[in-house]
RNA sequence: CGGGAAGUAGCGCAGGCCGGUAGCGCAUCUGGUUUGGGACCAGGGGGUCGCAGGUUCGAAUCCUGUCUUCCCGACCA
């Protein structure tokens, strides 16, 4: 059904929006580009949470907390950053409000305005590091691994649901070494556990690599990052890794006295992934019918739907047995929820789950009770098995593992086939313009060239893949040497 | 910030050109019948038509301003 969705090729944007709002992930609020995440978006996003910050904590971080507030001045201290952020920066100029004399509601106090302005933050680099100059006096004291968890304002112009929005919510790792060797591992490590986490758990391959000097974060030496593809055929930043060198040790004067009692300038890394992976995840995975969740993040894995008829006593054994599986999904970890609501039909709720992108969803009816089985129903294929009632939480347990499989094996099919390889200008236009995707194409490694690029296709280039095959090529535009392929896409 | 579209009941929309007591579908509430893919019958409730001015005897409708949202661009996680 779901003849209020609009489908994906009728106007792929207003779909995305559709499963956002009619999910019931996320809405818009009343402020201005930024969004309420709802019950079921906010259960995702917390389910994504506890497990990267588990991955986190394996890896030894811990996690910590800064202000939200960063003094205008601190941002200006490393020059490429300040330049990357300045133009989406909110500004706190006042600490006070007064009634308005002239009775319209409240006004900003003037006689409040503060002396140095506070920005809010886009990133936490500066505080952190201003911060970390009192904590590291010699090489005992690192390295420092921290992570926070914090909302991030950035005064976007344009903003769509998860995908930019003004704030958002994010995880931030900020980390510092003794040495550049040690702060590259760490990037390279992070990037890994990105990787890992969206591979794995939202069932969404990516492709690790570097950026150019054009795409690299503001005030970083590299930028690694994870880049995935949504079905569209637009490719997907999920994640960023920063070797930020000694930029920021430099810029606030971190400093350490190593083994041999020289004093040297420290290492730094950080990493990030925000709530813009849920955008990925909808747009990569969901189809006409709905969302479609991998189940090991999905805030719901099951559901059980009664098919209750007019028979009382044929009632309670359904409640019966339902509860009974809910007890023992439950027992088995399985995020289940029983339906059992009679207000509305099992049609209706069917409808319902397939477009909140339920895994698997249970049927039971009185002659389901009679022959002793089950109708499971899994939404990645949208087919049904009748399934006996004997043994059916381990079938679930399994299902559940194979669904998930399942949904990485169609994205990387997906993936993989839109990878193309080109090498003329003509083809690469034309494979931009007619399939999308990813375009494999040689590079002559100048910025100039990407930003023609960029300006006649609007293509970038997504990212230099780690262990990249070294070839002999000619540049795509230019034709000048080359001597590997890297990634174009158009992105999100 | 440029181009386009739109704001009328919780949601989706009609009405607007041609000013005259605000309507439809869904949802909601009550009662009943139902329940294997978004049930049906009957009855009920819900609105200062985004906001602020103006024109007019009278404005959802005409005029001016303003705010917001969506789409397409420029910019970006």
């Amino acid at each position: 059904m779901a003849d209020n969705l609009t489908s994906r090729k009728q106007d792929y944007a207003q779909w995305y929006n559709d499963l956002v709002l009619k999910g019931g992930l996320a809405e818009h609020s009343d402020v201005r580009g930024c969004m309420v995440i709802k019950p079921y978006g906010f259960a995702l996003w917390e389910n994504m949470r506890d497990v990267l910050d588990k991955m986190f904590k394996e890896t030894g971080h811990q996690n910590a907390y800064f202000p939200l507030f960063i003094p205008k001045s601190y941002l200006s201290k490393e020059a490429s950053h300040v330049e990357g952020f300045a133009k989406e920066c909110a500004v706190v100029t006042h600490y006070r409000l007064k009634n308005d004399p002239n009775g319209n509601g409240v006004i900003v106090d003037p006689e409040a305005k503060l002396e140095e302005e506070l920005i809010v933050r886009p990133t936490s680099e500066t505080i952190i590091w201003s911060t970390y100059k009192g904590w590291i006096q010699s090489y005992r004291d690192l390295p420092i691994l921290v992570n926070q968890w914090a909302n991030v304002v950035r005064w976007e112009m344009r903003t769509r649901l998860f995908l930019r929005t003004a704030e958002f919510l994010w995880q931030e790792g900020h980390t510092a070494h003794a040495t550049k060797e040690e702060a590259i591992a760490e990037t390279e490590q992070m990037l890994d556990v990105y990787a890992k986490f969206v591979e794995e758990y939202m069932a969404l391959p990516v492709i690790k690599g570097v950026k150019t000097a054009n795409e690299r974060f503001a005030g970083a030496e590299d930028t690694y990052c994870i880049e995935a593809l949504m079905q569209d055929g637009k490719a997907l930043q999920a994640g960023t890794s920063h070797f930020l060198g000694q930029n920021f040790a430099k810029a606030f004067d971190v400093k350490f006295a190593d083994k041999n009692n020289n004093v040297e300038y420290v290492w730094a890394t950080s990493w990030g992934v925000s709530t813009r992976l849920i955008g990925a995840l909808i747009m990569a995975h969901s189809d006409d019918e709905g969302l479609v969740m991998p189940p090991r993040i999905a805030p719901l894995q099951v559901v059980i739907v009664p098919i209750y008829n007019k028979d009382a006593e044929a009632r309670q054994k359904i409640d019966d047995k339902a509860n009974a599986l809910v007890k023992e999904l439950r027992a088995q970890g399985i995020r289940v929820k029983y339906d059992n609501d009679d207000t509305t039909r099992p049609g209706w709720k069917f409808a319902e789950y397939e477009l909140r992108g339920v895994p698997v969803r249970i049927a039971l009816g009185a002659r389901d009770l009679e022959n002793n089985v089950a109708e499971v129903a899994r939404r990645d294929e949208k087919t049904k098995a009748s399934v006996s009632l004997d043994g059916l939480t381990g079938h679930v347990a399994t299902l559940l593992e194979e669904i998930q499989n399942n949904m990485y094996n169609k994205a990387l099919s997906f993936r993989n086939e839109n990878i193309t390889k080109v090498d003329s200008w003509d083809a690469f236009v034309k494979t931009l313009d007619e399939k999308g995707g990813f375009v494999s194409s040689h590079w002559d490694g100048t910025p100039e060239t990407e930003d023609k690029i960029k300006e006649l296709t609007k293509a970038t280039i997504r990212c230099i893949p780690l262990n990249n095959e070294q070839e002999a090529g000619a540049c795509v535009l230019t034709g000048k040497p080359s001597t590997q392929r890297v990634l174009f896409a158009r992105a999100y």
